[in-house]
RNA sequence: GGGCCUGUGGCGGAAUGGCAGACGCAGCGGCCUUAAAAGCCGCGUCCCGGAAACGGGAGUGAGGGUUCGAGUCCCUCCAGGCCCA
């Protein structure tokens, strides 16, 4: 034979582990070394602007040193199939893969292993890309990066800096908002177009006791640099601001709340305290209504866009100031600032609440009032730093301390306490609430337990006797609101608010701004530094990327006062303003690098724009690449397909968003959304024993006593009886399966088959190896189908045969139509029921055949296609650039079909009739029908239904 | 506590409101084989009757409802999973 695909070896006639493994590497090498999954972009040789674009993206990993899990084929085959599927129905196909490198696992494998992480992780890619080529992806690996390469991160920098220098114009886009540059805002300062104040959104201001208004600073050219700096700071998308974050001494680093446990860490379990720290942010709030709206037209799983709005959390309610009142109670000319949603119940705010960490509190320290206890006060702040938001409002008992301070009721008019208490977040609304005792149950709890007063301004149902009543009812002890509905009360007390100066209708999200520093070695460095005052520089864009430089010694510094690792970089962090390549300063200055880095979600906000286009040096991505790749066609544009795990369904979906979003309003991208659509794959899970405690049992610990048909499970340990069930794979459990042992066992074409056919993509489904044999055996049927006993020659009919050929236009209908739906597990059925039940196939009938096949299985579908010898036809060279048979209509129906008969819904017989037969002729062949006619005797037909093709169910008594 | 999702043979699963269990695994019977494995053919929810063909009844977590007809739609409950708190 001539074909590269020859086997040598005429005695392989059976399709086992050993051919399989040959075919499949045999053809890999051919596809890379012929290019054949190469796609050019727009402007390059080869590139075909007649074609339709499909742009189908994977979740890039993160290359760990484990190496893939089973997990990781499962998404990727799926994709993979679409992708060869599109390419056959004529479309260029963006289908590429990268590697999510930096990050805390990296950092923590390399302290353990005293390896570096940039060593540890090249290895791993090195791994992860062996073990994904080998299942025959059709990557175009041309395009490949990681987010560790310098190339890479220099333009996650630079899109840093766009959002450092934009800020957001609430009042754009007719009210919308937008970003757009710093520059304008500054313009408008100088012209006087717009009002020289604070950012009134800013979140680093919240809670400052500012005017409603806010402050008039004045004219612009009249403000000190200091000043203009700090206001011109408050409008960046990008900021620096004191955040508390849970600090780990011995880590050496802050903590993610999901990485701390009742106060400890996760890992090593050492003890960790909340700590002000001053943290780069984003303000993705201010882009919270967008990033609501705009998930409306997008097709993602409705799950997950419901998770997304409730992250958003938008409520509406109104923002209501309290005047301060001073030890006399007169007031201050100062207001305590609240969020409320039920601004109705004001009538019954007996006293306020703020939390610990409220800027109020600290006033009351420094300026103690004749009631306020600074002792006290101070040491129940200090209590409450450290305990976590999940702490504070689980907390059963509640607890806080008087301020000492006053405020008016803006409604009643009368002085109530303000208190400070944990239950209340600094992160949510104004970190302040008026509380109302009698319409939420918290404030009872607190009100019941300090002796402080309840006034019920709802009026509960008759017979009510619970505490808080937060139900509907008719507004009671509230003045003028007294006998109207909460929602009448709303709208009437906001008016009201507004005619006195004293609140207004506030909308109030959930979703907090985004903290963007880490303290830790693996990430890409910021750029930005500081000058001999503290004051922020940015880096220029020529001067990047600011390279993170090598450190030999990346263990974490045990510290009570926190250091980012990369301050151990003296020489780096220590350098000049025109060594670090800022403009417009004194290139002698000294300055200090910032020495956080970015969190290991900021290379995965952008990596789909980069593989439009990976090579770009004077770009991020090229406005071409961009605008054919992410073309909007007739939805919101973006990645056509995009396929992830729904552990992403909230953060870095939403954060990729925001960037985008960010892009989009600047003019660097072309569509508001990067993701049109989204599937979750489900989780491959495995099984576990478990003991009557409800305890797990790791498999290897387990014995099975009773037959394979009826399990009888026993710890070996202990002789307890133990049942099976349903787990996530972990090393603990030893249930973990390796996909280099599957592929060596059968081939890679068995496990992407394998891994389709155990159910629906989106379902999460326990592995069971035992099952993979059925796929093997299916890949043997095909090749004996094809190929005859000596291994060398096609098995082909001289003449189609008719019932074959009939079966082999449904199979390809019905596989076409389950490919486009993501039905892979009934499309691979439909190739079972194909195989089993085809007679010899005629060359041609083969060659279409071999094409339904390729999706799923390439290998095999490729080295048929090459014994066929269709490479050296018209056709194309490579099966995966081969056209998708079409299909006859005609060929999908019989001429005749067989009827199921009911009497009152229950089976009773079938009638043949034509296939085309109308509903009054299969009525007459159902009533004929002997055994039917049986059954009717002595019953009056009520009524017949007939359902053309379907049944016909007869009502009769 | 809130949200989302899922409950179908021994197992994985299939089924635009229209013949429940396609297809695969395991199992059983047969063929082939010196034998085993592999392969091939057949059976295959449960109960009752029947030697069998076949017939009858029940049946998709439980209970109720809508409908000529419900695994599918609606309500209540139970169990499990995931996410958020």
């Amino acid at each position: 034979m001539t074909t590269p695909g020859s086997t040598q070896d005429g005695t392989q006639t059976r399709y086992d582990a050993a051919l399989a493994d040959a075919i499949e590497t045999r053809w890999q090498r051919w596809w890379e070394d012929r290019g054949v999954f190469r796609q050019p972009n727009p402007g390059e040789i080869g590139f075909d602007a007649s074609r339709p674009k499909f742009y189908c993206l994977d979740m890039f990993p993160y290359p760990s040193g484990a190496g893939l899990h089973v997990g990781h084929p499962e998404g990727y085959t799926a994709t993979d199939i679409i992708c060869r599927y599109k390419r056959m129905k004529g479309f260029n196909v963006l289908h590429p893969m990268g590697w999510d490198a930096f990050g805390l696992p990296a950092e923590q494998y390399a302290i353990q292993t005293g390896v570096h992480p940039e060593i540890t992780t090249r290895r791993a890619i090195d791994n992860f890309r062996r073990q994904l080529k080998r299942f025959g992806f059709c990557y175009d690996w041309s395009r490949e990066f990681g987010t560790i390469d310098e190339d890479y991160y220099k333009w996650t920098q630079w899109i840093f800096l766009k959002i450092y220098h934009a800020w957001f114009d609430p009042d754009a886009d007719n009210g919308r908002g937008k970003a757009r540059p710093i520059e304008e805002l500054v313009a408008g300062f100088i012209s006087g177009e717009r009002k020289v104040r604070l950012n009134p959104h800013a979140a680093e201001y919240t809670g400052a006791g500012d005017l409603p208004d806010g402050t008039d600073a004045g004219d612009w050219d009249t403000l000190d640099p200091e000043t203009q700096r700090a206001i011109i700071d408050s409008y960046r998308l990008a900021y620096l601001s004191q955040q508390t974050v849970n600090w780990c001494p011995k880590l050496g680093t802050a903590l993610a709340n999901e990485e701390v446990h009742d106060g400890r860490s996760e890992r090593g379990s050492y003890p960790v305290f909340r700590k002000p720290l001053r943290q780069w942010m984003f303000r993705i709030t201010a882009y919270a209504e967008r990033l609501l709206e705009d998930l409306g037209p997008l097709d993602w799983p409705n799950s997950t866009k419901t998770q997304q709005a409730e992250w958003i959390g938008k409520s509406e309610g109104a923002e209501i100031d309290f005047p301060l009142l001073d030890a006399d109670g007169n007031p201050t000319g100062e207001a305590l600032r609240v969020f409320t949603t039920r601004p109705d119940t004001i009538f019954g705010a007996t006293y306020m609440v703020v939390a610990p960490e409220h800027p109020l509190v600290e006033m009351a320290m420094e300026f103690p009032l004749p009631d306020t206890d600074t002792e006290s006060l101070g040491e129940y702040a200090r209590w409450a730093r450290n305990r976590s938001d999940v702490e504070r409002q689980e907390a059963k008992e509640k607890t806080g301390v008087f301020t000492g301070m006053r405020v008016k009721n803006p409604a009643t008019g009368e002085p109530i306490p303000v208190w400070t208490s944990d239950y209340v977040l600094m992160g949510y609304g104004t970190g302040a609430i008026m509380a109302v005792p009698a319409q939420d149950q918290r404030d009872w709890d607190f009100a019941t337990k300090f002796g402080l007063p309840i006034v019920r301004t709802v009026r509960p149902p008759e017979g009510w006797e619970g505490e808080a009543y937060t139900g509907d009812g008719v507004a009671m002890n509230s003045g003028f609101l007294d006998g109207l509905g909460v929602t009448v009360a709303k709208k009437k007390i906001i008016a009201w608010l507004g005619e006195h100066k004293c609140g207004a209708r506030r909308v109030n999200y959930r979703l907090r701004d985004w903290l963007f520093s880490r303290q830790r070695y693996w990430g890409e460095p910021f750029p930005i530094v500081f000058d001999a005052r503290g004051q922020h520089h940015a880096v220029s864009e020529d001067a990047l990327p600011v390279k993170l430089p090598p450190l030999a010694d990346y263990q974490p510094a045990e510290s009570e006062d926190p250091q980012p690792l990369l301050a151990k970089a003296a020489d780096w962090v220590e350098t000049t303003a025109g060594e670090a390549g800022v403009e417009g300063m004194d290139p002698d200055a000294p300055v200090r690098r910032e020495t956080n880095t970015m969190p290991g979600w900021a290379g995965s906000c952008w990596y789909y724009l980069r593989y439009c286009d990976p090579k770009n040096a004077g770009r991020f991505v090229s406005r071409q690449a961009e605008a054919y790749w992410m073309n909007p066609g007739d939805g919101t544009g973006g990645v056509d397909l995009y396929i992830g795990g729904n552990e992403h369904a909230v953060l870095h979906l939403l954060y990729a968003r925001f960037w985008h979003k960010v892009l989009f309003d600047l003019g660097e991208v072309t569509t508001p959304e990067p993701f049109e659509k989204m599937f979750h794959q489900g989780m491959i899970t495995s099984h576990a024993f478990q003991r009557a405690d409800k305890s797990l049992v790791p498999v290897d610990q387990v014995e099975n006593r009773g037959s394979e048909d009826k399990p009888e499970h026993f710890e070996i340990a202990t002789g307890e009886r133990v049942h099976q069930i349903v787990a996530k794979m972990s090393k603990s459990l030893k249930n973990v399966i390796n996909p280099d042992d599957i592929i060596a066992d059968f081939g890679a074409d068995t496990f992407r088959l394998y891994e389709m056919y155990m159910g629906p993509l989106e379902a999460s489904k326990p592995w069971n190896t035992r099952d993979t044999v059925g796929l093997h055996r299916l890949l043997q049927k095909i090749w004996r189908l094809c190929v005859d006993e000596s291994g060398h020659a096609l098995r082909l009919a001289d003449a189609p045969d008719a019932d074959t050929e009939k079966l082999l236009h449904r199979t390809i209908a019905k596989v076409g139509s389950d490919i486009e739906r993501l039905g892979f597990n009934t499309a691979i059925a439909a190739i079972f029921e194909f195989v089993n039940g085809a007679g010899t196939l005629t060359r041609d009938q083969m060659s279409r055949f071999v094409r339904v096949l390729t999706p799923f299985a390439p290998h095999l579908g490729e080295e048929l296609w090459h014994r066929l010898g269709m490479h050296e036809g018209p056709e194309a060279v490579s099966v995966a650039l081969a056209s998708w048979p079409g299909y006859d209509g005609a060929m999908l129906v019989d001429d005749e079909i067989e009827i199921p008969v009911q009497i009152l819904g229950k089976l009773r017989g079938r009638v043949i009739v034509p296939a085309d037969a109308d509903a009054k002729a299969i009525e007459a062949a159902a009533l004929a029908e002997p055994r039917i006619r049986e059954l009717l005797e002595g019953k009056t037909v009520r009524k017949v239904i007939v359902v053309p093709g379907r049944l016909v169910n007869i009502v009769a008594n």
